[in-house]
DNA sequence: TGTTAAATACTTGTATACTAGATCCGAAAA
DNA sequence: TTTTCGGATCTAGTATACAAGTATTTAACA
């Protein structure tokens, strides 16, 4: 284990169940690639970590799969997934087609004080590209979905979309720096929803989401070569073990 | 217990994880109704039912909450979530927007045994219709809708919409009989969905698969007058439900 | 009879023990 | 040196035991 070095011990409150704490600083540690894919994931040694019984850890582990972060090979050991091709593309198809969605239906029932809410966001957005501030831009970018989402009431929906985007996320923490060019694009991509929204034309923001949540396929391949490791080999044969840094 | 009754006594085989089969066995009787909204579900009685012990039956549980048919109210019960009309028009939300998303994806990358397939179902359908045989009929759509879900290749797309479409099927159990006049008219659906797809155009798909998924919407109301215990009081403190969607 | 309080029988959450299978590593054999 | 075999040590899956909180029932009291 390399707890000391990479991993931080965290304090187990007793208000909210265990497992599903649990869940929540495993699933960020893996979006945020503190557990690299492929990282071998034992349950004895995250039952040690956290002070807590197995019980727990596998409940957790539990949903984690069910979302695709995990994987669990029986009686051989669980892993954090690695990243494939297919289920991030797949990932940003399901989440362009609840976004869409969600977006032509905020067209037709926007109330008033959205449209002001957006507008501060993208405001501090143009703040955060000018100060070259990856970071926050990337949250401000949640914080607009997540408006637009609110405005529907669709928890559900939201949820989802949360968590394909997760799995996005990951890509984009290996290449935050790549962000560079894109604050304008993406802003203006931003404003153009918006716009369609004021307007009330679902046709228009259909094609102005699209277009946003497609941003994302152009750091894909090169993300894929800077860190080719961290991918899936789709070719079945090679089985590579997972790293010890040990 | 009604047991004897109601429910039967499934075996468990050793060449698939318990948990699984008994989140399989369990969702099915969910959505058939077999197990009624507000039916209250003892970790110990299942237990007991399946000869089991209660660590998978609480891993099946868990992932039921997550789906939102099960409700668990800690060291109270665990209980099958009453139909609630937001959760079921949330729930046909994102199936209409990932179906329309699909058959827009698909119109432009059929294969030509797809259309030949899908016909044979429209046939199949047609027949089903004129024996009145609401079941197969409905088995039917949903092989419609995998085909072209298969199509995309998209995996964790088809199984989400399965899961809310399962939400949506409990209405429909509760009104099998209702479906009487509507056969045609669902018929007619698939068949322009189908001329989109042949003509390559997804503007034709997407309004044909939105006018076939709102198709719910027409005995949405029936249904909840005709059995309002087994839907959700929303008085004025509805409670949030502590699931995490994640 | 009506009300209150203690006791009892539930519930889920967590910890621990045990099982069967997979992997790894070293020793023995070719 | 290479190959094979066997045991020690991993793994996850399951069963059981205990803890803590809730609901219901019963009994005591007014």
């Amino acid at each position: 284990m390399q707890n000391s070095k990479d991993t931080k011990v965290f304090k187990i409150d007793y208000d909210r169940p265990t497992s599903q704490q649990l869940f929540d600083l495993l699933r960020d540690e893996i979006v945020a690639m503190v557990l690299p894919p492929g990282e071998k994931l034992s349950e004895n040694s995250l039952s040690d970590r956290f002070g807590v019984s197995r019980t727990p850890v596998r409940e957790a582990i539990a949903k984690l799969v069910t979302l695709g972060f995990v994987e669990v090979r029986p009686q051989r050991g669980t892993f954090v997934s690695k990243l494939s091709m297919t289920q991030i593309l797949e990932a940003r198809f399901i989440r362009e087609a609840l976004e869409v969605a969600i977006t032509e239906h905020v067209a037709g029932h926007a109330p008033p004080e959205l449209v002001a809410e957006c507008e501060v966001i993208i405001d501090r957005q143009h703040e955060a590209a000018e100060q070259q501030d990856a970071l926050l831009f990337q949250h401000l970018d949640d914080e607009f979905h997540q408006k637009l989402a609110d405005c529907t009431h669709f928890e559900r929906a939201a949820g989802l979309i949360q968590s394909e985007k997760a799995h996005m996320d990951r890509v984009r923490n290996l290449s935050l720096q790549e962000l560079g060019g894109q604050y304008e694009r993406v802003l203006e991509q931003h404003r153009a929803i918006l716009e369609g929204i004021k307007a009330a034309k679902p046709d228009i923001c259909r094609e102005a989401m699209r277009t946003h949540t497609r941003e994302i396929l152009t750091i894909l391949s090169k993300v894929q070569s800077m860190h080719p490791d961290y991918f899936e080999q789709h070719s079945a044969d090679s089985e590579v073990t997972p790293q010890f840094t040990g």
